[in-house]
RNA sequence: GCCCCUGUAGCUCAACUGGCAGAGCAGCGGACUCUUAAUCCGAAGGUUCCAGGUUCGAUUCCUGGCGGGGGCACCA
């Protein structure tokens, strides 16, 4: 379906069928319904049994066998095989398929007709007697039979489904109809996210609403989103996290809260990169990066398990625990912290027979996450706790209790991927005023991900926050790894997409 | 932003070295009371993503554009 430029039509445009004699066809069934006095929308179809729930019932039942138990099931038809006196047909719904039988010695000439119209793609409510063919399969013979929703478009190929990943990425609703296992993929989502609440909810934290639309963004390093409010008359950020506020119902009282939301990046797309994503942040008084560790590892081996996961990685705690510097050393032989200036470092590097990296223009930091990512990351396959980071990645962590230069901080990762970060976090206002002041100077210098100076989140740490543990943990690529896809795409129900 | 791959019927895919664009499913007409990718018979269905170029002739080769995928860079 495209028109000039090659464009794909969306819904905006003139819907001009390209397929004027399929669209046709499904109109003159509905125009026949019509005449039938058959309301081809019904507003409602009350008492069904989720085909899901019928199927394991009746396990037991030899092929041939009747039972008289009557259900009444609704879904989208499927399949239809047989045109004559009887017919098989499939109907699906959110829960599994279901065979049903058509007979007109049990119908009716006109019901049957009716019944044997009806398009693929159509909505149907159905009530029936459930039995086992001959053949074998659990089948409801239809009784009656309901037109729910006339449906006017063809649906994707009944057998090979829908492939195609930019249809089935721009028009998600045909790659659900048609791909049982997309529908799975987005039912363990909905696990994944329940399971994350379930387990803080049940260990005391307070679930909160922040902010989406920000007068000043910060939290993490990343672009925002610009946009603006028309009656202030000034521009606002879409949140790139929600740290900064979650901290300040820290220093409110409210001793533990969580977030779960969508964050916006104006950064990249890739297989892990959606501009908008979907994060939990939690934040514990009392408590440290070490307590944080522990509770990372509770709720992803909780969601694990709940979520069924049977792939090679095991989420079992504890995980484990690597300084940044080891696990660089361990791969690379070069110790960062033995080279702590950009001339040290990028000499190391460029003796170094095991790594190719540019390294002009790049900061010591900058050359330590380079490091990081291309040599750590890739690597990892079970969860791993990359801990203790230097101070000038880090403007929100606290530092280290022991060594110098570094804050308490970890990166969780896993198969390949960061799936959370978290803190000590710095509660010591003085101290955040300068790292604010050394983000000013990033910035001065051009570096846009910068944090800006967030005066009043400095003035809410004088007020006084306790000691506390914060964690960010990505809820999309979390349901990677639960959902084995390697695209972020397949796990967001409406991924980004040019248009 | 750069590099590589890619775009054919509603869907899934063919089309040799440049020589009349095909099949299965779906849809349409017909047969069929145990099929399950039902089967059988018949007819239909195309701006080969778009615009140029080369050529007697372009789905095929070239250039540009648009869309998609992968990689790099950046990031979580």
């Amino acid at each position: 379906m495209r028109e000039d430029g090659g464009r794909v039509t969306d819904q905006a445009e003139q819907p001009e069928p390209s397929v004027p004699e399929l669209l046709a066809a499904r109109r003159a069934k509905l125009d026949r319904l019509r005449e039938q006095g058959v309301d081809p929308f019904p507003h409602a179809f009350g008492g069904v049994t989720p085909i899901g729930d019928v199927l394991p019932v009746w396990d037991h039942l030899e092929a041939g066998e009747e039972t008289g138990h009557a259900y009444r099931v609704a879904g989208r038809l499927a399949a239809r095989r047989g045109q004559g006196k009887m017919a098989f047909l499939d109907l699906v719904d959110r829960s599994g398929r279901l065979q049903l039988q058509a007979r007109v010695d049990v119908l009716g000439e006109e019901p049957m007709a009716r019944l044997l119209e009806l398009d693929l793609g159509d909505l149907l409510g159905v009530d029936g007697e459930i039995f086992r063919s001959r053949r074998g399969e659990l089948t409801l013979r239809v009784t009656q039979a309901t037109v729910l929703a006339k449906s006017l478009r063809p649906p994707p190929d009944k057998h090979h489904g829908l492939t195609d990943v930019e249809t089935r990425f721009r028009r998600r609703e045909l790659d659900l109809m048609a791909n049982e296992d997309a529908r799975r993929t987005f039912i363990t989502r909905a696990r994944v996210i329940r399971e994350v609440r379930g387990y803080l909810d049940e260990q005391g934290f307070i679930e909160v609403e922040t902010p989406i639309l920000q007068p000043l963004y910060g939290g993490a390093l990343a672009r925002p989103f610009v946009t603006h409010h028309n009656a202030l008359d000034r521009d606002l950020y879409l949140r790139i996290a929600t740290e900064l506020y979650l901290k300040r119902c820290i220093v409110g009282g409210l001793e533990r809260v969580y977030e779960l939301g969508k964050d916006f990046r104006n950064e990249g797309i890739s297989f892990k990169h959606n501009p908008e994503f979907t994060m939990v942040e939690w934040y514990e008084a009392y408590a440290d990066y070490e307590d944080a560790m522990a509770r990372t590892e509770a709720v992803v081996a909780r969601v694990a398990d709940a979520c069924g996961y049977d792939g090679e990685l095991d989420f079992s705690p504890p995980w484990k625990r690597v300084t940044l510097r080891d696990a660089i050393a361990e791969r690379t032989g070069i110790d960062v912290l033995e080279h702590r200036d950009q001339a040290a470092l990028a000499a190391a590097i460029a003796a170094s027979d095991r790594v190719d990296l540019p390294t002009a223009d790049r900061t010591w930091p900058q050359l330590v996450d380079d490091l990081l990512s291309h040599h750590v990351e890739p690597n990892v396959t079970d969860p791993v706790f990359l801990i203790d980071y230097p101070k000038e990645l880090s403007p929100f962590a606290k530092d280290h209790r022991s060594e110098p230069g570094l804050v308490e901080r970890f990166e969780a990762f896993c198969s390949g991927m960061e799936i959370a970060n978290a803190f000590t976090e710095l509660n010591d206002p003085d101290e955040q005023r300068r790292r604010f002041d050394a983000q000013a100077r990033l910035a001065g210098e051009g570096d846009e991900e910068a944090q800006p100076y967030d005066e009043v989140f400095v003035q809410a740490l004088e007020q006084g926050m306790p000691p506390t543990g914060g964690v960010g943990l990505g809820i999309d690529r979390l349901v990677m790894l639960m959902t084995g896809k390697r695209s972020i795409r397949e796990i967001v129900l409406f991924p980004a997409m040019r248009d």
